[in-house]
RNA sequence: CGGGGUGUAGCGCAGUUUGGUAGCGCAUCUGGUUUGGGACCAGAGGGCCGCGGGUUCAAAUCCUGCCACCCCGACCA
């Protein structure tokens, strides 16, 4: 195996170690994943990047369907009077709803709110629905879009409106409610993992950092190449917040009313973003396998000597049949040299190159994107060691993603080097921490940096809390984050 | 919402200081030769210079208002 070029990088996209986030902005670009819409921070998905998001939605939504979930859709528009129920909720989100007041000519006597996430008009539906012990738990999922007015947007990380999915049930007890939100959590994780091979740390949010109107958030945080930290999936344990605010009640077993508790969760499309920071190089995209709407793509040499693309269709006739997603570039105005840069760009795991030379030796020529390396395969049995490659590469990535990770995880017991630290090479820290929201305010206000998660597997690190001397609570994993 | 930057052909840009026929590269189209890391030759098409007002005989260029995008901060998936 033979590293195929020393060049590491591409002249239409900026080094992401000159600058990160105009990497990011030109990737996005180059790789025809969006486009600006005439709205601002509003984007259009164009078809390659709404692949990534349709495997997403696979994954997840046949893991939803094992764990017993049915999918429903509730409506776009909340009236105001709804979304006022719960105080915590609509403190934490009035500031960026966006408003319906007007149908057709008309002035709406209760403005609509365009939902920025659905617990209210879900429970207020719940409400109406739920009469007996025996109905419960509910639950229920939908795949929708919410819209939440930002002021400064970026495509898959931020913008005005995302896709989503939200799951919302109901259960008898508080255990049980717990108990789903962890699984749908240890779900994400999955996700995250086998289908993106993005290593995640899962924990619970602080109260500052938890979602409005939930008496727990739990998260799975990644760290993204240039060390900051992206929140990439959460699950609430509401507990009785929104059940008791909506009135939604329920014949119990011992024949009294009883409030039920109450889950939340939701995964987007800025997992993509995730996918584009952990995963991409100079030269592009890097795209897990298992993600990839191209897995492998084909390159023919010299394509119109005779034999060549009907011994490619061959190869992609195998590929196919072995369920791989396969793409062969007959173009013949672009250059091989052109459609080697252009889907290493778009993250393509693997490209075979077959020519005549290669068709006389009984062999292709297959490169890996993740690492460069170049094999010569033989023909016969080519499928087989293709799927096998592809997993690989997943594995692979996945690795690599937490050397990375592990590398810019930093165990830190003093404020002076957390400051220096993460000024100077940022990335995750585990340190103690008192529990106090001031303490965390403080620390936030001082270095930009917050609280990602109180992470499940807890060290004991000492007994101080760092930034303010106080004993402490818990050992915490802190960030910038995006 | 504050600070900085940018809007000119599908993409990337020059031209704006000093007002005077709209330019370049890539891409596109036609024909031909090519094809193992961004091919070559010849020809062709493509523009409300972000949008609106103003100054002027004349505006991409000067004045003014707005809009969008990018970056850095404050707030959030």
């Amino acid at each position: 195996m033979a590293r195929e070029s020393d060049k590491d990088f591409v002249k239409d996209i900026t080094r992401m170690e000159d600058d990160f986030a105009q990497w990011y902005t030109d990737v996005i670009k180059k790789t025809d994943l969006v486009d600006y819409s005439p709205v601002k921070g509003f984007m259009v998905i164009k078809p390659y990047g709404y692949a990534l998001w349709e495997n997403i939605q696979a994954f997840l939504d046949r893991r939803f369907k094992e764990t017993g979930h049915q999918n429903c859709y509730f409506p776009l528009l909340i009236p105001e009077s709804l979304l006022n129920k719960e105080k915590e909720h609509v403190e934490g989100f009035a500031p960026e709803v966006a408003w319906v007041t007007h149908g057709g000519s008309e002035e709406l006597a209760e403005r609509l709110c365009v939902r920025p996430t659905s617990e209210t008009i879900i429970c207020s539906m719940y409400a109406k629905w739920l009469n007996s012990y025996r109905d419960l738990p509910y639950l229920y999922n939908q795949w929708c879009s919410v819209v939440r007015w930002e002021k400064a947007t970026r495509p898959f990380l931020r913008t005005s409106e995302f896709l989503w999915q939200e799951g919302h049930t109901l259960h008898e007890t508080m255990e049980q409610a717990q108990e789903e939100t962890l699984q749908m959590l240890g779900i994400y994780q999955e996700m995250a993992e086998d289908l993106l091979a993005i290593p995640m740390v899962a924990g619970r949010k602080s109260d500052r950092e938890k979602f409005a109107g939930a008496e727990a958030t739990y998260t799975i945080e990644a760290l993204m190449h240039d060390g900051k930290a992206l929140q990439s999936g959460t699950s609430h344990n509401l507990a009785q917040h929104f059940t008791k605010a909506f009135d939604i009640t329920y014949q119990g077993r011992n024949n009294v009313l009883e409030y039920p508790y109450h889950t939340s969760w939701g995964a987007s499309t800025r997992l993509i973003g995730g996918v584009i920071m952990v995963h991409g190089d100079n030269r592009g995209l890097v795209l897990p396998p298992r993600l990839a709407p191209i897995q492998v793509v084909i390159v023919p040499i010299a394509q119109k000597k005779a034999g060549v693309l009907e011994h490619a269709r061959g190869i992609e006739a195998e590929l196919k049949a072995l369920g791989l997603r396969v793409k062969l570039d007959d173009d013949d105005s672009n250059s091989p040299g052109w459609k080697f840069n252009e889907y290493e760009m778009k993250g393509v795991p693997i490209r075979i190159e077959v020519g005549p030379r290669d068709i006389e030796n009984g062999v292709v020529i297959a490169v890996r994107r993740d690492t460069h390396e170049k094999a010569s395969l033989e023909r016969e049995g080519l499928g087989s060691v293709i799927a096998a490659l592809l997993d690989t590469i997943h594995g692979d990535m996945l690795e690599r993603a937490r050397k990375n990770r592990d590398e810019k995880t930093y165990t830190i017991d003093n404020y002076e080097t957390f400051k220096t630290v993460m000024a100077e090479t940022p990335g995750f820290v585990k340190t103690m921490w008192c529990g106090d929201m001031a303490c965390e305010e403080k620390v936030k206000a001082e270095t930009g940096v917050t609280i990602r998660c109180i992470p499940f597997e807890q060290e004991q690190l000492g007994d101080t809390c760092p930034f303010c001397g106080k004993p402490a609570k818990h050992m915490v994993y802190m960030a910038k984050a995006y």
